[in-house]
DNA sequence: GATAGTGTGTATATAAACATACACACTTTG
DNA sequence: CAAAGTGTGTATGTTTATATACACACTATC
């Protein structure tokens, strides 16, 4: 199956980080959800264009946070007996994001009233089409 | 001087990195105009608690793009010959901010009007105190 | 003029991130 | 049953990020 990633080398942050983080999302939301089969770890690499030792990291980290769970000769799936609080984690993660955008809006010296129209014009834009 | 930096080691993104992008955003916004002095190499790696090859590189990085002019035996200041388009760089760099923000709203499946909600909680949280 | 403070040059070392490669054990497919 | 595909173990190597240290040239202060 492909995985709507969104990674970028450019991007500051390390690529297993980055990768790990988006897998969480999806799972947690219930996007992935438990029992599902994940694409194999040449599979992925191959998607996202880095190395299976990359894609090694993001599962076995996965699979100690009880997210994912692998078996010799028959892939990764999502964690079967998975119990997450959805919607406190999805706030927690949104609310720490926005903490920093908005800290950089400060920086920036934008106002509140700046600050929502460029954010409603985003939210539009992902929304609206 | 003390410039308000919010640096996290527990960020995945590199020191020099999250220190670079925000003294570029107290430059760009006026916050640190043109012919102030920048705390030296050693103040800030003190301040910061890194070390001073970290902050070196931001100086430099920063040299090399134009916002800073140092001189050995004086000093680092924001560049006096400065100009930048602030507004298109405070709006390009939060709509890529807010971007990325949204497209992890959408991973996690937040509605429409969740994200304005915790986005205006957050907004309210930061300006009304 | 001596001292303290500034940036610049350079070196060594460690840790983290990542790539490539090989081999093995296990499972699935044709 | 052989081949293909799966995760697991292991190794070597490169690049990046960062720390610590030393020395030098330049400037400012007392």
């Amino acid at each position: 199956m492909h995985i709507p990633f969104k990674i970028s080398v450019d991007h500051p942050e390390p690529l297993y980080h980055q990768i790990k983080t988006q897998l969480k999302e999806f799972i947690v939301s219930g996007y992935l959800p438990p029992d599902t089969q994940l694409p194999s770890l040449r599979k992925l690499a191959k998607q996202l264009e880095c190395s299976v030792i990359t894609i090694r990291r993001v599962y076995d980290d996965l699979e100690q946070e009880g997210l994912l769970s692998s078996k010799q000769g028959k892939g990764t799936f999502v964690n079967p007996e998975l119990t997450v609080e959805r919607e406190e984690y999805t706030y927690d993660t949104i609310k720490t994001a926005l903490d920093n955008v908005i800290a950089q809006c400060i920086r920036m010296n934008l106002s509140k009233d700046e600050t929502s129209r460029i954010f409603n014009e985003v939210l539009a834009h992902h929304f609206d089409h």
